[in-house]
DNA sequence: CTGAAAGCGCTTACAG
DNA sequence: CTGAAAGCGCTTACAG
């Protein structure tokens, strides 16, 4: 995988590449106006070609420093992965810089990001759901910095390992059990379209009604992006057809609270008038009134897994497998209820 | 306030200081063995007492690091903090280390947690929650260290900048709404003790009920810590009175969806049967069903101030007041409803 | 176990 | 606008 012992990329190295003296390479690192438009740009290009890191004195002296990076910071599940990277880099005596992408694709930002990753010499790089796009990936090659990929958005370099849940079979193994209960029109809310981790839902969902024999139906699939607004939105759809389903399968706990209050506010009660199942077991899952039936993927073993993944990238060891899941699990609480026999007799 | 442009600190000073060549203090700095221990010792407490700091090369250098340290990483609470924290001071080009300080209270912790800090040469720090007592504050002074505390626990030092919310003034207007809606007998419960808010919380609820003639029951006070478990038992007991109340304030929104619980549990419905108002406006509050009336204190605005007042401090500037109280507003969601018209003349 | 010496990476007056 | 020179804070062989 990555290699960190390279030789030290030095200023003065810099200086000989670019023709010009130590000084005058020093002057452009620090921003002083000092220098000719045309010599500051080509040492410019040459500090970023080499990947030059700024580092204190004589040796190296690692900055102990990990950057764990997010596209934003809205969701109660960076706390979660914050928690596990923080706690498995912290018994390591290493710290975590949290970072969110602001402006989300301008190559303005991300190469400032890059500046700044490379001026407080980060020892290495946790990507949360970020499309780690070639670019980026030859950049942080450059900058000898080993890089970590938690639920990585699309398919990533062979040579990046990432870190994910068993998306497919946990969405297999909440329709099996919303199945087992006897409910045959499930409806689902799916994830944010573009990100891996939730086409792997949605194929499992397919596959477990397939599985037992029940057609995929298009009209109970509804289009969502994890946040509690879209499950809203979907619940209402799913709730409005004609032929309205017993239960809904959301690919995010949020979205599953958002159909929630799409039930509650058409007079439907949960579980007795429709059954409901989440995904992650975010703490939110617990809070909701009555409690949700999700499947949990352990977010903050993930952050974990993928700090000690990075400990050893670091530490300059090869990876064995680059590509892991962590296995998802169902969490019963109250908000599925089995369907057809209570039905026919109740109690 | 602080004053940060004290002369540096170096390797050399504490050489002499200790009576020994500069070599072994470089020595003891990178952990090497041989050195005598009575020297090292020596020259670790000298280390100490100077507030000595790594320091790349020649010129400071800084950093561009700040310290964000919770007690725990385990609220959504904490998120809201960090992304207001993160967004400010990426506005000014510094970055945001995240810890949690483990097995709180325990002074080994503490002093490994301040040398983690001395060695990256963080330019400040800002600590939520913390009990900032007089040592933890003295060994900040000697590392030069700004620092800013929101919602401290105690009341701290007068010269430490504090970051809070109208916790008292949020508290009367939530338990005066519920008045306004005919409410009487409201039950309340309270937030995890020893922390300042959760004192000024209490008293407003207090105040609101008697600047509208109503007597305080102790009977209807329960406590709690913040966290949902205890607003279930809480939501439980309250619920559970002879006189049972007809509204219940609880000083934290993962309470009130305790007490939600507490409620479906036995039946109740909310608003119908039971109106509950919250505090802090998580985004858990607006994705509870049904939506949670709460008192919204702007945790990501005081994460921006906080790091604002911290960069403020950082540059050497004076910070005129010292301790600010963001303002807390009413949010009117679903979960209360008038008491007595409507239940007199039912529509 | 310790210091004198050499050296490293970098920066800052100082000339020009 | 640029480089030769001096210097800073630190570390690492090298002796003893």
């Amino acid at each position: 995988m990555q290699d960190n012992r390279e030789p030290a990329v030095t200023i003065s190295s810099i200086a000989s590449a670019a023709g010009v003296s130590v000084p005058t390479v020093s002057r452009v690192l620090n921003g002083r106006s000092d220098v000719a438009p045309a010599t500051r740009e080509r040492v410019e290009t040459l500090l970023r070609e080499y990947g030059y890191r700024r580092r204190g004195s004589a040796q190296a002296a690692p900055a102990g420093l990990v950057d764990l990076v997010f596209n934003d910071l809205d969701s109660p599940w960076a706390v979660e992965i914050i928690r596990g990277v923080e706690e498995a880099l912290n018994a390591e005596g290493l710290s975590v810089v949290v970072s969110a992408i602001h402006r989300r694709g301008s190559a303005d930002s991300t190469r400032k990001w890059l500046d700044t990753l490379s001026a407080r010499a980060s020892d290495g790089a946790i990507l949360v759901t970020t499309d780690l796009d070639s670019f980026l990936h030859a950049e942080l090659q450059r900058l000898h910095l080993p890089v970590v990929v938690i639920d990585p958005a699309g398919v990533p370099d062979l040579d990046v390992p990432t870190i994910g849940a068993t998306n497919w079979t946990g969405a297999v193994n909440a329709t099996e059990y919303l199945i087992q209960q006897n409910h045959r029109r499930i409806g689902f809310v799916a994830g944010r379209p573009g990100i891996w981790c939730s086409r792997a839902r949605l194929d499992g969902y397919r596959a477990g009604l397939e599985a037992a024999g029940i057609a995929v139906d298009p009209e109970l699939v509804h289009g969502g992006d994890f946040d509690y607004a879209s499950g809203f939105d979907a619940g209402r759809a799913l709730l409005a057809l004609h032929d309205r389903p017993t239960a809904i399968f959301a690919a995010s706990d949020q979205m599953a609270l958002g159909v929630y209050e799409a039930a509650r506010q058409q007079g439907l009660r949960i579980p007795d008038d429709l059954s409901v199942i989440g995904f992650d077991d975010l703490p939110e899952a617990g809070w909701a009134s009555p409690p949700l039936t999700t499947i949990r993927q352990p977010l903050s073993g993930m952050g974990t897994l993928a700090a000690r993944t990075l400990v050893r990238l670091i530490h300059g060891e090869t990876v064995e497998s680059p590509r892991v899941e962590l296995s998802t699990r169902l969490v019963r609480r109250s908000s599925v209820q089995a369907l057809g026999p209570q039905d026919r007799f109740p109690a």
